[in-house]
DNA sequence: TCCATATGTCTACATATATAGAAATATTTG
DNA sequence: CAAATATTTCTATATATGTAGACATATGGA
């Protein structure tokens, strides 16, 4: 992950249409669903979705495969996670976020510190 | 955190000059530094940098306070962290993260695992 | 091969965004 | 209160984006 992928990710998830079609995405897991399907579901014709999800799979949030007539779009939950990793290391100071490998699992795991403690006192 | 100012955020990021300022701002901490600092380190100008300052701040991704003549931006960790919480309750299914509560620190820790295991194989 | 189905591409258009010059506003200093 | 400094607002403009109708392409079945 780089300054521009993270830009072009970002543009992806900033269109509500967009960002409804990765979460109901995200909802069917790595199975996906087809295209007209999503289209039905959102209520969005299916050429304006077309644009939609190729601007989203240029972006690499989501995976496509054809299976006979229809197009499986499926969310890229590794690159999601990959991107969720890039906020945290290169957009959050150390004292603020951590993250480290789990050797066994392979999992990241990511610290995230409450930098203002509970809205009790302000300083200055 | 809902759609909407998710939306905003990720369309406050999606833009190389925001996201070269937010990365700045995080460099600096709470402390932030001051409009005309940041449209210098950046060759931005300061109309255009203003521009995006009160589109970022907007999006409530930065914080702002006058001191004296200047405007002193910081980075709004607080919104940030809560950006990433977004992501990973609303975005992520629970089978390829968690996210709980450290209970001593208030620390949010999230497990991020490696949906497709290391390359090796690829099914279907 | 012809037709129905599923999706993508072409096109046009309305709207939104990024940019930067010029002018305006707020603050400190003399 | 005038001048200098710091930043924002106004304005114009060029470019990018989202939308959907019409058309094109790909697949499977009769």
């Amino acid at each position: 992950m780089d300054i521009q992928k993270a830009i072009i990710a970002f543009d992806a998830l900033s269109q509500e249409t967009r960002l409804r079609v990765f979460r109901l995405l995200v909802e069917h897991g790595p199975e996906g669903m087809p295209a007209g399907t999503v289209s039905e579901k959102l209520g969005v014709p299916h050429n304006t979705l077309s644009f939609h999800l190729s601007h989203m799979s240029n972006a690499e949030l989501v995976l496509s495969r054809r299976e006979g007539r229809s197009i499986i779009y499926s969310a890229n939950f590794d690159f999601f996670t990959g991107l969720i990793r890039y906020m945290v290391e290169d957009c959050c100071r150390a004292d603020f976020a951590s993250i480290r490998k789990d050797k066994k699992s392979g999992a990241s795991i990511i610290e995230l510190m409450n930098c203002c403690p509970p809205k009790k006192e302000k300083k200055s």
